[in-house]
DNA sequence: ATAATTGTTTACGTAAACGTCAAGATAATT
DNA sequence: AATTATCTTGACGTTTACGTAAACAATTAT
């Protein structure tokens, strides 16, 4: 059976989590997604991660939808997409609420905003490759002689 | 007649100058550029202008060779060339040379490697291009209810 | 002569995304 | 109990290419 409109959208579905997540302090979470405690921690600096649960000693506990989120934010990132547009995304929606639904088609926007943006870049730097290959071709043939030196 | 061995391969040879060059402050300079005088002073706190010719009260004037390197450096840094690489173009040369020369082969080769970079980064640009489409095709089909949430 | 313009040096500010101490508290291990 | 590992919160450092302001000198216009 394909999804009704009454199951809910969630990270879970986006990322299909399959290992037990069960929930771990931020050095095993970080070399488990391959990045470093600062950046878990400037995440939640900059608002990006809600406060995650603590243990007695004050340490972050992270629950297994703190991860998920997390690897949302780091999907968005290996996009492309700046914490700065994360924020755009949290501002509108609220990106902690378990009902991904509302989120989807600001992020559907900004998924295509941004596919425009590589398509530009790309293009840029074609033109650049370009100009690159006809100025090296310039300063090597007055190198070799093939081109007057003077107009 | 093409270029002889004897001729010197100069900035000129490169840019070409046709206006009448005549020595000028730096704010006109910088209006004639497109560039601002806090870019000039700066290119000469890292070295890569040569301390120019000061008037009587200490104002800086730049003669037609110093305009055409400033061009140079332009011209490099329009097609991408990090003033930290212009610099160990600096290094190993003397850019202040007149003759263009010896800079030329290494000039050439800094711009190889920086057609190889460009190109690294039009086909990562690809690749990211078509996973934000996969990734918004599998939003979007998830929206829609044409995916099952759950595997 | 005064005002306006343009110049000078010095030096701190900016953006992005963390890196890297420092100093101390807990927790786990021996 | 002592060592070791991991955590905590500041808070300053890094990179690139300048922006911006302060305080002052010199030149040009009125």
């Amino acid at each position: 059976m394909y999804s009704s409109s009454e199951e809910k959208l969630t990270y879970k579905a986006i990322f299909m989590t399959t290992a037990t997540d069960k929930p771990v302090q931020i050095g095993e979470l970080a070399k488990k997604l391959g990045i470093t405690t600062r950046t878990i921690r400037y995440y939640e600096e900059i608002g990006l991660m809600g406060s995650s649960e603590r243990q007695a000693g004050g340490a972050r506990m992270y629950s297994r939808d703190d991860i998920l989120r997390l690897k949302f934010i780091l999907k968005l990132k290996e996009l492309g997409i700046s914490l700065k547009e994360m924020h755009e995304l949290a501002e509108n929606f609220d990106i902690n609420n378990q009902n991904f639904g509302p989120l989807t088609p600001k992020l559907l926007e900004i998924l295509d905003q941004h596919i425009g943006k590589v398509d530009q870049k790309i293009a840029n730097l074609s033109s650049l490759r370009k100009e690159i290959v006809a100025y090296r071709t310039r300063i090597d043939d007055i190198l070799q002689g093939r081109q007057p030196l003077v107009k």
